[in-house]
DNA sequence: ATATTAAAGGACAAATTTGTCTGAAAATAT
DNA sequence: ATATTTTCAGACAAATTTGTCCTTTAATAT
């Protein structure tokens, strides 16, 4: 559905949401290991959560990622997948035809395009604050 | 969503459907050209579909793929979908976790199962039979 | 029987995604 | 000022997916 990247991000955005709720700050050490992600890899894909203005980077001793109370309320799940994957989960047809539309759709889209704008919908209603507000109440979890 | 050899496999068996109904067959050649896709990959695409039981393939002179009465009307697109991509679709979780379950969930659990079983039930739901009919009644397009 | 047609199968190649490494830049602490 | 900590940036490497090529197998037509 979503790249690993992806996925990788939203975990990320989850953790360090937590952290800055209690007005802490997350390394990339400390995020890699909390997802169990390579810290390579995700620091790449934080550098571009940065560049998207979703988090802040500090640099230096004490330095980390930290996110706004003001961006965990109004970053959604839609901005982060835009961010990483591109806008392809939102436009793209079903069956990979570039000229499907609902003036000429494919034998699919009215199906699909019923499945993707639920699919839209949910990324758009999901902040970061719901997602780690389940966790925080025992309602969800991240780690084994 | 799906991958590319997946979008290949749907669209290819549309055209094979659509021949089959008029007691026809297809070759890859033909196929190939429909659908504008790569001839040596589609083989391999339709090669599973073939050990799958959705096509049959006849050698030789004339020769090509079809599909029965039968298989038009049986087959759903959650068969292809399974055949080529696997069940990843149905079951992985949304950010990616392996333990992710209704008892133990991650924070996106929820949102996302409602979604999935939306994308399940409408793949599970469209048969080839479907797909043809609305190319049939000019309801929709596969080329341009 | 032989030549021809078309799918099957396997090895190979290109492209994309995922992941690594190394050094630079910035901030802090001493 | 210097050393240390941490993110930033770019080149590189591995893995996966997509796509190609060539030989074999099976069926048909002559």
């Amino acid at each position: 559905m979503f790249s690993r990247a992806c996925e990788y991000g939203i975990r990320s955005l989850i953790y360090i949401t937590m952290k800055s709720i209690k007005g802490e700050r997350m390394n990339l050490t400390e995020i890699s290991q909390s997802i169990d992600s390579p810290p390579a890899f995700t620091a790449k894909i934080l550098q571009k959560l940065v560049k998207g203005n979703i988090v802040t980077s500090i640099k230096g001793p004490n330095g980390g990622f930290e996110i706004s109370k003001e961006a965990i309320e109004r970053v959604r799940l839609s901005h982060i997948v835009e961010i990483i994957d591109g806008d392809s989960v939102y436009k793209s047809c079903g069956i990979g035809l570039d000229e499907c539309n609902a003036l000429r759709p494919c034998p699919l889209h009215d199906r699909f395009t019923v499945v993707r704008s639920e699919l839209k919908k949910m990324l758009e209603e999901t902040t970061l604050k719901d997602l780690s507000q389940r966790l925080d109440n025992g309602g969800a979890f991240l780690k084994l």
